[in-house]
DNA sequence: CAGTGAGCGAGCTTCCGCTTGACTT
């Protein structure tokens, strides 16, 4: 082939993806990128006219690349359209035909691959088909039923919340229960009542004069009392430890069991995001970032860049068959083939996944963390550390793991019969964990991999100390950040690709807060998530929302016609809408303001207000009383009246002295003490007072 | 470094998913 000869054109949605499969075609093709989307509703668009079929009139986003696109095409013999293999994809590839106007090019092709090698990009473009216009028309449908949801719903808050509008209050299919969760995990924990309990352990000896070990054994059995014991009160418990402290101690059971511990899949954007969050405590989006530069590629010396990762933005588990086998050479070379499992596969859990890539994997196992530390930065190197020894370690054998528990007899001098057991887990073969130990969640504790002694049934032991711990049960934990975004994944909504910026949404919109990086609602959150709960309670329902995703398949198997399915959702939709414009009671504003512990001089609670600099305090009583205080780093409201009391200082003081009269007097002697320091400035505020209905 | 908020009501904003840069500190 010549250089004149037309070299075909591809598009696919990333150009790092773009550049890897340009190096598998060689030299005939050319590779563009669309950038994701390239067409949208018009911001301005609504659902408005259920009649009208829903067409919509989509607008170019990307008027740029579209021109080169076209250009491209009409120097192309063929045009491919290798977008992502899912439904966002393949809308992808329909609205590029229909913004670059490609049906006019005469050989128009659709391939697909799910994993970015050369035998896949090769295999599919041998294989091409047409576009598939069911799950073009499931994107369409997903696509408008969620402007419909969230410009409808949005405009509800606004018709019910002071000041919504003007603060951009928005309400939508995937953030609304995000919120919820997190509005409902509070509403557990303010109602949850804490139980007082007791824990009883008892430290023994075993009586081998040679080798003396001591251990911890935990109250089993109570006599008199069936299952786990309870003990809510000290006296119980002060009687049970008496007990123990005079008993004797005999071993009467012993117990071996073989237990697995299994390796993990790969990993998808979500678990990425929930154990880069556990390990190095990253936010999702940080995760992300680090992650989109390993995706892009690190330039090595002498080389042009490289993608280290597969793409990072998936639901799948699954692994290319050159990667399992590379990892399984990698494995036995390196620990032997007792670790290898073989080529073993995982299947997703999510049931809504699409599986459109891989799994995050690292792009060659040959590239070990200690041959590119030189090259990446601490985060990146940290990160790729994880992602490659999860992905070997995925295809390790299990970690084989004894464990033991004991059950000894404590017979007191009063003839009561207890029994305490210790626990104890010895790894037998260590498996996967060989190289990759992962950091357990926060939430879960589960402490018993202590190490016993070996102990026969009948062996006496020698009691050392009882312990008696007072507990009480503890109120289930805020939501971190990865919290969330498993549980929206479990039940199927949002996407990978989407995960972290709806963190970022709910917490631009104010309605959540952090605390200690765990999500606590603020008062206009709750206010939000109550609105919608009670009024428009289907998109706050996941069992709805799942219900949708249902739907969508089946326009997407072409069981269902999308117009018919958005007809169906709207009609009631649109109902519950402006019966909730009708019914529902606008919310009071002092419903949306969120008390501090200060007060302000006339005894009112001093308010978190939030402005456009960031938060400050203000009165509860605003607009009659001005006063405001900066919050500052170090600087603290006082019951006195300090520099920071803000606005002009005359017009606060007298705004403030109608507002709370027995505040008068307090900034009348203020205003002694500072007279003579200041300049009379010329009072310019306005003092009208209106009288509080 | 400043200085903030509410309501008024004229004129805007608001959704989810797909993908990167072009900005400044």
């Amino acid at each position: 082939m010549t250089t004149d000869a037309k070299r075909d054109l591809v598009i696919v949605e990333s150009p790092s993806k773009a550049r890897t499969v340009g190096r598998f075609l060689g030299k005939n093709y050319v590779v563009l990128a669309s950038m994701g989307h390239v067409r949208d509703l018009p911001k301005d668009w609504d659902v408005e006219d259920i009649d009208n079929n829903f067409q919509a009139p989509y607008v170019n986003t990307k008027k740029t690349l579209i021109s080169e696109i076209k250009k491209a095409a009409k120097q192309a013999e063929s045009v491919y359209l290798a977008t992502d293999p899912d439904r966002e994809g393949e809308a992808i590839s329909w609205h590029l035909v229909e913004a670059a106007k490609l049906g006019d090019s005469k050989d128009l092709k659709r391939v697909v691959f799910h994993e970015i090698t050369d035998a896949a990009v090769q295999e599919a473009f041998a294989h091409p088909r047409q576009i598939d216009m069911h799950l073009v028309n499931a994107q369409q449908a997903r696509r408008v039923l969620d402007r419909g949801v969230g410009y409808k719903g949005s405009n509800f808050l606004w018709s019910k919340i002071p000041g919504g509008r003007r603060k951009g209050l928005s309400a939508g299919r995937v953030q609304s229960i995000a919120l919820k969760i997190i509005v409902d995990r509070e509403r557990e924990i303010e109602a949850f009542k804490p139980q007082e309990y007791w824990v009883i352990t008892a430290d023994l000896q075993t009586q081998s004069t040679q080798d003396k070990h001591i251990f911890s054994a935990s109250l089993k059995t109570i006599p008199g009392q069936k299952g786990k014991p309870v003990i809510n009160n000290e006296s119980a418990a002060m009687s049970i430890k008496d007990d123990l402290e005079r008993a004797v101690y005999k071993v009467s059971n012993v117990t071996r069991r073989e237990a697995r511990q299994r390796t993990r899949p790969p990993f998808t954007t979500s678990t990425l995001q929930q154990q880069a969050a556990r390990s190095f405590r990253y936010s999702a989006s940080r995760t992300m970032r680090i992650a989109q530069s390993l995706y892009e590629g690190i330039v090595q010396q002498n080389s042009e860049p490289e993608g280290l990762i597969t793409y990072m933005r998936t639901d799948s588990t699954n692994l290319a068959e050159n990667a399992l086998t590379e990892a399984e050479k990698f494995i036995v070379t390196k620990y032997g083939a007792d670790y290898s499992s073989g080529p073993r596969r995982y299947k997703t859990k999510s049931k809504s996944a699409q599986e459109a890539h891989e799994a995050i994997r690292p792009t060659s196992i040959e590239n070990t963390p200690e041959k590119l530390a030189t090259y990446l930065s601490s985060e990146q190197l940290r990160l790729y550390t994880m992602i490659w020894k999860r992905t070997i370690a995925s295809q390790m054998t299990d970690a084989i793991v004894d464990n033991t528990g004991v059950d000894i007899k404590a017979i007191a001098t009063n003839g009561k019969e207890y029994i305490v057991r210790a626990t104890g887990s010895v790894i037998k073969f260590d498996g996967f964990r060989k190289l990759y130990i992962e950091t357990k969640d926060e939430d879960s504790q589960n402490d018993d991999s202590a190490q016993l002694p070996s102990l026969q049934e009948g062996d006496s032991l020698e009691k050392q100390t009882i312990n008696a711990d007072q507990k009480f049960t503890q109120p289930p934990p805020r939501f971190t950040e990865a919290n969330l975004i498993r549980f929206l994944e479990e039940q199927g909504i949002g996407r990978p690709s989407t995960w972290a910026t709806i963190v970022g949404t709910i917490e631009k919109r104010q309605y959540v807060d952090r605390e200690k990086s765990r999500f606590k609602p603020t008062p206009t959150g709750t206010a939000v998530s109550d609105l919608l709960t009670k009024h428009i309670s289907s998109i706050m329902d996941t069992g709805f929302t799942a219900g949708i995703e249902t739907k969508l398949d089946s326009i997407a198997d072409g069981d269902q016609n999308w117009i018919n399915m958005l007809k169906e959702f709207f009609e009631p939709f649109v109902k519950e809408i402006s019966i909730a414009k009708e019914k529902a009671d606008r919310v009071p504003s002092e419903r949306l303001v969120q008390l501090s512990d200060e007060k302000c001089l006339g005894g009112d609670y001093l308010v978190i207000r939030q402005s456009r600099y960031g938060k400050f305090l203000g009165c509860g009583k605003f607009p009659e009383c001005r006063v405001a205080i900066s919050t500052r780093p170090g600087e603290r409201a006082s019951g006195e009246v300090t520099e920071n009391w803000k606005v002009d200082w005359e017009a606060a003081m007298e705004n403030c002295a109608i507002a709370h009269p027995e505040a008068a007097a307090i900034f009348a002697a203020a205003a002694e003490k500072k007279r003579g320091s200041r300049k009379q400035s010329k009072k310019r505020a306005k003092t009208k007072v209106k009288s509080g209905k």
